[in-house]
Order: C-alpha cells, then structure tokens, then sequence
DNA sequence: TTATTAATGCAACTGTGTTGCAAATGTAAA
DNA sequence: TTTACATTTGCAACACAGTTGCATTAATAA
C-alpha cells in the first residue's frame, strides 16, 4: 500500500511524473523550474510542474535552491531520502553557458563564535569545464 | 563636481537618501529591502526605496545579497568602493529571530577540478547569539 | 469494473521587483 | 538670491516567479 508508506510525496505514477524525472534523467545537472515548465508546457500546467517538484523533494529524490537571481533551481539528489537530507552540498553556476549542477567537493563551515549554524547554502559561480577556453 | 565623480550612484543627498542611511545607522545588521519599503512607506515610495539602494551599492556604500527565500537584503559594507568590491563574506540568518548579518569569517572555497571559481555566495542558517538560549 | 482519492488544469491571485513618464527637487553657476 | 537643468521622485502600470481554490480527470486498491 504505496500510500501508506508515502504519505507526503509522490503517491501516484503519473505522466506528469515520468516526464519530470526523464527530464532528469535527459540532463544531469540541475535545472530551473522556469526552464522546466517552459519545455513541458505543452504537455502540463505549470502549476502541475510546480506540484509535482514539490513531491519529489518531499521525498528525497531531488533537491532544491536558489539561483543567483533566486530562481528555483532543482537536482537529483543522491543519498538522500524522505526522512534524511544530505544534500548540502555547494552548487556552481557557469557564468557563460549558464548550466547549474552540484559539486562533490565538501566546503568546511568554520564554527562562528556564539552561532549555532544548521545549515548553509553556497552558490559559486565561474567558468564550468566546458567554457574554460 | 560631485557629478563628475561619482557618475553612477549617489550625485544629489536627498531625503531618501539620509532616511535609508539612517536606517543603516539604527539597525548594525542586514536590513530587507521588503522590511525597509514597509517601514518607510509612509514617507517614500517603493520605487524610491528600491532605486536609492540600487545607487547606494553601485557606490560600494552597501552591499547586497538574497536571503533563504530570495529576497534581497542589504548591509552596509567596510572597506569597500565603488570600483572595488570586497564583501565575499558568508551572511548568517537567524532561524529563531530572522535577523541577519555579515560574518567577518573567512570561509576557504576548495579549489574545483576543472573549473574556474569567480565568485560566491554563502548564506548560513543557524541560533543567533541571542537566541542561543 | 467500480469507488475512492490523488493529481491535474485553469483562472485568479500574491509578492517582489521594474519601467516610463511627468512633476518635484537639489545643486552649480550666474 | 535667483536661475537653469539634470537628478530624483511618485505614481501607475507592468513583469515575473510562484501559489491557491476548486471543479474535473485519472490512477489505483478492492
């Protein structure tokens, strides 16, 4: 009993769904909502892309943050489940091409004196591989 | 002729213009341009608000960033100009009380494989010393 | 096949930030 | 002080990302 199990996510395989996670899986970095529901908007509502992204973080299977421009932005996550996230991993935004994906590599947090810091978002932007000359 | 140097941000103190600072004099942490249009809508428009900030950091005199949900948060800088800006400090919000500030940490960016790292942002999230219990 | 309830589409809305333009205001020069 | 004029302002309307309520559609357990 799926639902039972799945209280909050995704309950049902829709074709909405399949087709969010074969964007997903067409690309393997990060992609911004605008894009996508502009690519599905043929397709579906942008409400529904909108929904549909909701459930899937819900349930561990993408992340979300924010752009430079604070634009949602989302991507596979990888280890992560509905009841455990540990995607706090930095992001990178090329400057030239645009293309947003995670990185691997672990940022250390100094401890602030008198601040008890629970979680961080870093966003680095440059040149990705690809636009480096 | 105040007009020739300074061509792109603050040429004439107005009113605006001193009201804003002030604000920045009372309040020593980051102030939300949300927070601050409310606070002075009774005496500036929006627009006023959102322009006169938009100078104030073109003359490196505030620096801005976008807090957890996207919204744009301005503080004042140190040892920043208009042609040299050196506020790629890490900003912390409080989750208990909402405010925010600037770190004066300093937080090592490891260098990634391949790519080439320009610039970034780090937003962490955590108890103020205030809220500390 | 049917009953149930999650998921969808639509339209209207919210909130943050922007733009164009006429009117007001600050400031250099007379 | 007064004048001249570019800067700044207020207003209204807009742009854009994202959300909400509700009736309809469709996935799935039985």
């Amino acid at each position: 009993m799926l639902r039972y199990i799945c209280t909050m996510g995704i309950v049902r395989r829709t074709k909405s769904v399949d087709a969010i996670l074969e964007e997903f899986k067409i690309n393997s970095g990060a992609i911004s909502v605008v894009s996508l529901v502009d690519q599905l908007s043929s397709r579906f509502n942008k409400t529904t892309v909108y929904r549909v992204l909701d459930r899937l973080e819900e349930d561990g299977i993408l992340h979300s943050f924010l752009g430079k421009t604070g634009i949602k932005w989302y991507a596979k996550c990888s280890g992560c489940s509905a009841s455990e996230h540990h995607d706090v991993h930095p992001h990178f935004q090329c400057l030239s091409c645009g293309k947003v994906d995670c990185l691997t590599v672990n940022v250390r947090i100094p401890s602030i004196p008198n601040r008890k810091v629970e979680a961080s978002q870093i966003l680095l932007q440059g040149q990705c591989e690809a636009c480096l000359v």
